[in-house]
Formats: structure tokens, sequence, C-alpha cells
DNA sequence: TCTGGGGTCCTAGGACCC
DNA sequence: TCTGGGGTCCTAGGACCC
């Protein structure tokens, strides 16, 4: 905890459904739902105007019909536009502070005081937490965020959800036990269905309460990590720092299929695709595995997970494929397959070995193929494997991954609802017709000028538009600004939004 | 038409090593 | 032939988060 309210929690409200609401003004004002529109999908994200409804993310798809009106917009994520959005937002806030962790698509904690030049009183956070807001919604083209500003992650955390959407909580330092107390033990991070329910049956419901649980009890009823965690967080003692980059730990595909499967072929085939996609981003990401596991959900809901971990990392599709059919082959599928995953984990890097290690390679052996055994003892790190003739996969299959799934066929269309039809067009299918000059610039879009090259759209507004010539990562590429007639600069193809 | 998909972290037991 | 103790790796499952 920081003597200083310096640490702020930002929090798009709604972003799925603010975002298909921004790019379409017939979905402005009405109850939007994202999500899985098929037959076994579930709520990404409802409206504010949906949750007046019941509607609420995790909910069953059909349940949400069921309570939403019709004229309720059900629309398949559109990934590729939200992470525009976000890029955007977290562009903005790296420029707040040069300390930001971003947990997500849509939320991000910013070090207030690593930026050494900000006012850190009360009136000054709480003059820079607005400036925030008003910045992130003007660049976003409407999309608006929730900020809790407080001396730890618990407090801001807290704040950013405490006046939602379009909120703003600052939470006085010396002031975090009267703001916690009172709410709900729901509210704390880690508290979920299982721990709330066992802090029910002890008659403990607010954060006040679980305060005066004496430590072993917690450790008792949760364990050693969960208990001390939430002893420290009722009494809101939170020194957790923030994290700029982290590396990924695991690397996963799955997929619920409309109806269980019980044909080996199938599942196998199945397999064969899950392990593909893995693979794709782990080359991607110049990453390799070790350890593939493989997910079953049973006809039942009942899940169970193999492993299986090799001497030597791989990227290799065919290779994951491999190792999951062995795993699969032991799992009796015969009652019906809900699910199949496919994950990795012990990744290593390949990239920077190829750059930087290329005389111990020695040590490790010469490659990944199977058949070597490797070392008789242990190699102390199984990480850092290096490969020598690795070619570096520039434009690989560019991740099969987002982009709407495959499968489920009558997805995009919004067949034989109640109500209206639902105008929804997939993005990869839509083509923008675009005059020669464009005037309704939006954030996020990639463009390219006559002068400057390829760029993306940073914020539009008042005739203007301004323009970033490098990616939206740290460090950012010069901005510039032009008319937003400006015949130099054109929309890059493909255009991501209709 | 009950319950997505991509993650993180933790626990617990067994194997294995020193 | 009364057999401790600690550390690491691996596997399986579960809680939780967005």
């Amino acid at each position: 905890m920081r003597r200083e309210a310096s640490i702020a929690h930002v929090d798009l409200d709604a972003m799925f459904a603010a975002v298909e609401q921004r790019d379409k003004v017939s979905l402005r004002g009405r109850p939007v739902i994202v999500g899985g529109v098929a037959g076994r999908g579930v709520v990404a994200t409802a409206s504010y105007e949906a949750r007046r409804f019941g509607a609420r993310s995790a909910m069953p798809t059909a349940e949400a019909r069921r309570r939403c009106p019709s004229g309720t917009a059900f629309l398949a994520p559109r990934f590729a536009a939200y992470r525009k959005t976000s890029e955007v937002v977290m562009a903005l806030l790296a420029e707040v502070s040069p300390l930001i962790e971003q947990v997500s698509i849509d939320e991000a904690y910013v070090d207030l005081a690593a930026a050494g030049r900000h006012d850190l009183s009360l009136p000054g956070v709480t003059a820079l937490a607005d400036e925030i807001r008003a910045a992130i919604a003007a660049a976003t083209g409407g999309v608006t965020a929730s900020v809790g500003v407080g001396t730890s992650k618990l407090v801001a955390k807290i704040g950013s959800d405490l006046h939602k959407p379009d909120g703003l909580t600052v939470a006085p330092p010396g002031g975090e036990q009267a703001l916690l107390h009172p709410l709900p033990v729901t509210r704390l991070p880690g508290v979920g269905p299982a721990t709330a329910e066992r802090l029910r049956r002890s008659g403990l419901h607010t954060i006040g309460d679980l305060a005066r649980v004496p430590l072993p009890d917690l450790i008792d009823w949760f364990g050693r990590a969960h208990g001390a965690g939430l002893h420290r967080l009722a009494r809101a003692d939170d020194d957790r720092p923030i994290v700029g980059e982290r590396e990924a730990k695991s690397v996963s595909a799955e997929e619920t299929f409309d109806v269980d499967l019980t044909d080996r072929v199938r599942l196998n085939a199945e397999l064969d695709l899950l392990a593909t996609r893995v693979g794709g981003r782990l080359r991607a990401g110049g990453l390799s595995a070790r350890t593939i596991t493989i997910k079953v959900r049973h006809y039942d809901f009942t899940t169970i997970t193999r492993a299986a971990t090799r001497a030597q990392p791989t990227d290799d599709p065919r290779q994951v494929a491999q190792a999951a059919r062995r795993l699969l082959a032991e799992v009796d599928t015969s009652a019906g397959v809900r699910l199949l995953g496919v994950g990795v984990t012990t990744l290593a890097g390949f990239v920077q070995d190829d750059l930087f290690a290329t005389i111990t390679d020695s040590e490790l052996g010469q490659s990944a193929e199977p058949g070597k055994p490797s070392h008789p003892g242990k190699p102390s790190h199984p990480g850092k494997p290096s490969h020598p003739g690795k070619p570096s996969h520039p434009g690989e299959p560019s991740q099969p991954t987002e982009r709407g799934r495959p499968s489920h066929p009558g997805q995009p269309a919004e067949p034989g609802q109640p109500g209206e039809p639902v105008e929804f067009q997939p993005a990869s299918t839509s083509v923008a017709l675009r005059p020669a000059v464009v005037s309704d610039w939006r954030p996020g879009q990639d463009v390219r000028h006559h002068d400057h090259g390829p760029g993306w759209v940073w914020g539009s507004g008042r005739g203007r538009v301004t323009v970033r010539f490098e990616g939206p990562t740290t460090p950012p590429g010069p901005v510039r600004t032009f008319p937003s007639d400006d015949p130099a600069l054109q929309p890059a193809d493909p255009p991501e939004w209709r």
C-alpha cells in the first residue's frame, strides 16, 4: 500500500458491446449481446441496456434470449475490432505513464507515480483520471472507461467497479478499509462462487466480516496461499507491484461442439485442428513447448486432462497433434464428448536463442527431433533450447485463431429469432466502398499516407485526424495531424470496420 | 437448446534424487 | 530391513479471472 493514491485501474465499460454500438449507429440505445450465438454459446458482454433485462456475462446465450426483448441484437464477437480499440487505449495510457500493466483486452493498471511528473495529491489524481477518461472516450469514438484510483491495486480495482459505467472513484489514503469493509466479499478479486459459499456457511458476508477471521482459520479453509491472500486483501494490505510485461506460460485452443461427438475419427480430426492452431501460435510467438495437454469434457460436463512431457520442446503442429492423439487414445469417449482442447506448457523461446546463443549450442545438442534421450540426469533447466537451423517463421499461417470460428455453420446470420432479424455481418465479409475523400476516420483504423506511409488513426474529430506512423506498441511512433478530408490520407486495405 | 474460450495460480501425491 | 528429510519434476484437478 502506497502513501499516495498513485495507482489507477482503467476498465472499459462493456467493451465488446460498446464497440459494436460505436460501429453501428442502429445499435445505440438498444440491448446488445456479444458472445456465442450458436447453440451452446454464452454471453461475453451484455450492453447496459441488455443488463436491465438480466443478461449477464457467462450466462448461456439461450437464457439471455429468453430474458431480453425482441429487437435485442445478438452478435458474434469481432475480436480484431476490439483489439484495435484496446491498442488505442493502451497506447494512450502508455503516454500517461511508462509503467502500465495490461490485465486483459479491456483493463489495465497505470502507475501514476512512475511517470514522475504527475501531481499525486487527491485533486491532482482526480483531475488526471478525468483527463484519462475523456481522452479514452475521444480516442475510441465513444467507448467509455471507468477508473479507480487508490493506494494499491486492490483499491484501484474495486474503485473502478464502484461507479460503472463511465465512473470515477478516488479512494483517499487512509480510507481504504472504510471503502472496503461494507462491500460484499464477492467484490474481492479471488472470491468466486466456491469461496463465497464457504464464507457464507460461516456467516461471513462483507469484507469487514472477512477481515475479522483469524488467519489460521482462513488457511484451514482455503489453503496456504489463498487463505493468506484473503486475509491480507480484506485488511486492504496489498503491495502487489505493477508488472509491465509478462511472458506467456501456456498456449491452448479448445472447442465445444454443437452436438456431442463419439466418432474417434472425427475426434482425432478435431484434435489435429486444435493442434494446428496451437502450433501456429507457438511459431507466431517464437515459442516452443515440452508439455502437451489434452482436455476432454464429457457429455455430462465432467472434465479431465491428460498430459505428457517430451524430452525436447517442439513447435511443430504435427508433433503436438501426435502427442495429443496418443493421450486421447487412453480416454473413454464412448458416451460422448462435448469439448476437446489442446494446450501446451513448459514454454521456451526459440528466436532469441537463435540470435544470442550460438556458442553454447554444443552443450544442448542439435535438434528437437525425437530419439535423442538428451541428458541421462536432467538438464537442470529445460528451457532455452537452441535451434541452430531454425527458420524464424515470419509470416506463418497467420494464426487461424481469431476472426471467428470456422465451425458452427449457421452462425453469422442469426436465423429465425423472434422479432426483427438482427443486422449483422461478420467483418471479414464486409466490403467498404470508400470514396477518394474520407472524413469519418475511426480510431485504430489502418491508413496510408501518401508521404508518410502506413499508419493508424489515433484520434479524430473537429475536422482533423491524428495518425501514428508506427506500431501501437511502445515506444510510440511519430504522430501527425491532418485535415480529415486530406486526400493524401487513405484507408489501408483491407478495411477493418464496416 | 445449461454451462465459451483463453488464460493464471495453487494443491496434492508420487517418482526420483541426494 | 524401523525406513529421515528436502528439493524438483510431473500429473491431475480445481478455483478464479476477463
